[in-house]
DNA sequence: AGCACGCCGACT
DNA sequence: GTCGGCGTGCTC
């Protein structure tokens, strides 16, 4: 008999075999959605496999969900590797990889046949009222119990009253919450026309004429000025026809005008990193590349035409991008390029916008797709070119719901599974990156210098460049050497070899254990060494006389990276007394932007007034009920706020445990800060962002379109001030508070501090006007603060490397993370206990592993959960398989946690704490 | 994830 | 005794 083997989109191992009934043998192909009965119920999988046999148990497909496959054999690959990978369930990863919303599955239905007073016994009584709330439509079987006001239905009770004839139970098909949408439209049937009368019919003929082609109802009474009983008129007559035809749902925000794209010479860095790139797409061979460019290096400009490569021979591509809130300046450079080849998945849209994104993507009406994490899982086919830009944001790895996946490296993985070109690109590359970038796996090009400004003229007049307008270029140029080079992380060279999962190659390479990065001091400086000194910066370029002024633009030459100071403020504190957040010197520099007319952006890595408050009386401290952590001041509206749950609660005028009026407000945040400039620059225009001025939608990109037109002297905020901006009036950065974050109990702590500084400074003088950045610290000495200081990424990639090495950290060991939840303490840390225990002795006989825990995270309840941490952790030489497996089997023997407790497995974990 | 079965304590 | 709560196991 015909077979199929389907996983059912539920968290179940799968996959399960049905026989294929002859009516459906040509639609249930490999990767088409289908109807299957499981269990009592039916709901939605996916053929994964064909085949004939004969199997005892196989019942029949009840139907196929799909004229055209939602999945690609690819797709199929890709999502089987991503669950085995982060051990999740294959149904699991297929459903990230499907447009949310459209399963189609069954479900219990009761409904009341008699009213309550039929009913002779209280609770049947009671249960015949609240399926009476319904309507008559029924309700489903958790609703029911929510009705009774039961946590559970009573099911017996059910069956007796089904019994009865009181109730009916039914299977009823749910479906899909999210569909195409469809609108009514109208065609001319072709009859003649001669003879109308009405304008209005004559008009809505004539426009129907005119078109040729279906028109949707709406547009084409508004049009022609007719309404529905003129729409009406003419079928009655059959002059026309109506007929249901989909539509697509497009967000309005991308039908914005563009500014055209400039086309710009490139700098010979960019020329020969674009050389690498291109030869490798017109090659067979799938290849990965890191494309390390210090920000203003002009990235997005090699990918932009790295896709064009990529388009020309046919293929697709795929760009991610960390967040599109953030990096609208990217999408809108790319929408200017490839126009409405461009598929933009954000975060905002609806879920039928996204569906029919992805429907069109799946038709191949759009090659390109640019999105966040999720749009790894494109549905395109002839995949060519992969970009993942900023490929150190830590928002490229999902945590809830599973699979816990990392973008990026899925997106390396999926390159390499197509024989497609992957491009990851950073100004601060992640340690995993560098670390296969120094050992050959990822080839290496690097863009260490900022290259010349393209603004349009009119913008430089008048002296405020609209971030969106800003494309980079050059043109005479003297060429540096600029041929790819490896890292300089330390010896050995080329014995050292780490591979990633995602390079789709082996899991491991037994024996070859990567070096330690040792002497790390006396290693030769590498190709990639920004350049931190001003006194050498590249020439400038001519400005006039080439074709992009002709344009409309002009050339602005770079600004070399701006010097970085620090300023120590336990030393400030001694020395000037320091009140406030501000110290003398940052006040001193803000102070001159303003005389000058130019712009500051501020970084305060926390929201809120005041994160602590303390009685100084009897030592009180506000806590919220659900989560072990201290509640914030929130001043703007007198609260106290919960940053893990969200809580809010009214600040107490005294304390509430003595009665002093005695509560000292400990640390700052952005609120407190934008209150101390205003009392130092009561004249400044400020801005404030943080997540509390940018909940509303498009909050966000108006505060930055404010900036950017120079309607504020100075941007205060949180993180969200660091990414992808480019103002060309801001000449100052200053870190308020470098510390945040950076001394938090996780190995990559420092890593991301760097990160996040490196990235913030390169924000100032981005332009013509040179730039300053002022670093605030208690820990001058710290790693990440002194490397941040000579705009150093080797020399920290280099020491941190060793650090990591010696630790057996990634990338230099595996990782996988668990992490228990229960709502008691004491519960969850038995099972915590029991779970490692039975971890460790699948663990003890793999060679070089350790199983660290179970330690108390570091906030230890949040929203009423508990949590508790295990780790395992074990070199790279001992394959992802046999770890995944001891997890697996650590799994099975714990079994089902007990009720409202969980057990989260993270492969390659990104947070700690 | 549902859904059903079957075992326990708390009421009539 | 019955009902409701909850743990356990299964779903082609």
């Amino acid at each position: 008999m015909r077979l199929a083997q389907v996983v059912p989109l539920a968290p179940v191992e799968g996959p399960f075999t049905y026989s294929v009934p002859d009516a459906l043998d040509a639609e249930a192909v490999v990767g088409a959605r289908v109807l299957v009965p499981f269990g009592r119920r039916q709901l939605t999988g996916v053929v994964v496999a064909r085949g004939e046999g004969e199997s005892a148990k196989a019942k029949p497909l009840v139907d196929v969900l799909d004229a055209r496959p939602s999945l690609t054999p690819e797709l199929l690959a890709l999502t089987r590797w991503v669950a085995t990978y982060y051990l999740c369930t294959w149904g699991e990863a297929i459903k990230t990889a499907l447009p949310s919303g459209t399963e189609v599955e069954t479900r219990r239905i009761v409904r009341a046949l008699r009213p309550p007073e039929a009913e002779d016994g209280d609770d049947g009584r009671a249960l015949l009222a609240a399926l009476a709330q319904s309507n008559g439509s029924g309700l489903k079987v958790p609703a029911l119990a929510e009705a009774m006001g039961r946590k559970t239905a009573p099911q017996a009770l059910l069956r007796r009253l089904e019994a009865s004839g009181a109730v009916s139970v039914e299977y009823e098909l749910q479906e899909a919450r999210t569909r195409a949408r469809v609108e009514k439209h109208l065609t001319l049937t072709g009859a003649d026309p001669s003879g109308l009368t009405g304008a209005r019919q004559q008009a809505l003929v004539a426009l129907l004429a005119d078109a040729g082609e279906p028109v949707r109802q709406a547009e084409a009474l508004k049009a022609s000025g007719a309404s529905s009983s003129t729409v009406k008129g003419l079928v009655a007559r059959g002059l026309v026809e109506t007929q249901d035809l989909e539509v697509e749902r497009t967000d309005d925000a991308l039908d914005a005008p563009l500014a055209p794209a400039a086309d710009v010479t490139l700098h010979p860095m960019q020329e020969a990193a674009l050389g690498e790139i291109r030869t490798a797409i017109g090659g067979d061979a799938p290849q990965t590349f890191l494309l390390h460019g210090v920000t203003g290096s002009g990235k997005t400009e090699v990918y932009l035409r790295a896709l064009a490569a990529a388009l020309a021979r046919g293929e697709s591509g795929i760009v991610l991008v960390p967040e599109i809130a953030l990096t609208p300046q990217t999408v809108r450079r790319f929408r200017a390029h490839f126009g409405d080849r461009v598929a933009v998945m954000h975060s905002r849209m609806s879920p039928g916008e996204r569906l029919d994104a992805w429907t069109r993507i799946r038709d191949g009406k759009y090659p390109v797709v640019i999105g966040p994490r999720s749009a790894i899982f494109a549905p395109v086919e002839n995949l060519g070119l992969v970009i993942v830009d900023e490929e150190h944001e830590a928002s490229y790895k999902q945590f809830d719901p599973a699979p816990r996946y990392h973008a990026r490296d899925v997106a390396v993985f999926r390159a390499h599974q197509a024989g497609a070109v992957c491009v990851l690109g950073s100004a601060t590359p992640s340690l995993e990156t560098a670390a296969n970038a120094r050992s050959g796996k990822y080839a290496y090009l690097a863009m260490p210098e900022r290259v010349p400004v393209l603004v349009r003229k009119e913008s430089v007049a008048s002296g405020q460049s609209p971030a969106a307008e800003v494309a980079s270029g050059a043109r005479g140029v003297p060429a540096e050497s600029s041929t790819a080079s490896p890292l300089s992380l330390g010896e050995g060279q080329g014995e050292g070899r780490t591979s990633p999962e995602a390079s789709g190659e082996t899991r491991s390479h037994p024996g070859t254990q990567p070096p330690p990065p040792a002497d790390a001091g006396t290693s030769p400086r590498g190709g990639f060494d920004a350049p931190s000194d001003a006194s050498n910066p590249p020439a400038a370029p001519e400005a006039s006389g080439d074709d992009s002024s002709a344009t409309g633009y002009s050339l602005l030459a770079p600004a070399p990276l701006p010097p970085v100071r620090v300023i120590d403020l336990a030393r400030e504190k001694e020395v000037r007394r320091l009140k406030g957040a501000l110290s003398h010197d940052l006040r001193e520099a803000m102070r001159q932007r303003l005389e000058r007319g130019e712009q500051t952006i501020l970084l305060q890595n926390r929201r809120g007034y005041a994160p602590v408050i303390n009685c100084e009386t009897c030592g009180w401290t506000p806590e919220c009920r659900d989560c072990s952590v201290s509640l914030t001041l929130h001043k703007t509206n007198r609260t106290l706020r919960c940053h893990y749950c969200g809580r809010a609660e009214r600040y107490p005028p005294v304390c509430p445990s003595c009665g002093a009026d005695d509560l000292k407000l400990l640390g700052s945040g952005t609120q407190r800060v934008e209150e101390e400039i205003a009392e130092v620059f009561p004249e400044a225009r400020l801005l404030r962002m943080d997540m509390d001025t940018t909940s509303r939608k498009g909050a966000h990109q108006k505060i930055l379109d404010r900036f950017g037109r120079g309607e504020a002297d100075i941007l205060l905020g949180t993180q969200m001030v660091a990414k992808g901006l480019d103002f060309p009036r801001v000449t100052l950065v200053g870190v308020v508070n470098a510390d945040t974050g950076m001394l938090l109990p996780d190995f990559r702590a420092s890593e991301r501090t760097f990160q996040l500084l490196a990235q913030v400074a390169g924000r100032a003088g981005r332009h013509d006007l040179p730039g300053e950045v002022l670093l605030q610290t208690r820990n001058p000495e710290h790693p990440a603060i002194q490397h941040a200081l000579n705009h150093d990424y080797s020399a920290f990639a280099r020491e941190e490397l060793v650090e990591r090495y010696h630790l057996g950290y990634p990338p230099y060991g595996r990782l996988i993370g668990i992490e228990i939840k229960g709502p008691y303490e004491n519960s969850t840390h038995k099972l915590a206990q029991a779970w490692t225990d039975a971890l460790a002795r699948r663990a003890s006989g793999i060679a070089g592993t350790d199983v660290l825990g179970p330690v108390a995270a570091f906030v230890g309840k949040v929203k009423g959960f508990w949590r508790f941490h295990t780790h395992l952790k074990a070199p790279r030489t001992v394959p992802a398989k046999i770890l995944a497996d001891a997890v697996s089997a650590a799994t099975a023997e714990i079994g089902a946690p007990p009720k409202g407790h969980r057990i989260n497995v993270d492969v390659d974990p990104v947070g700690l704490y």
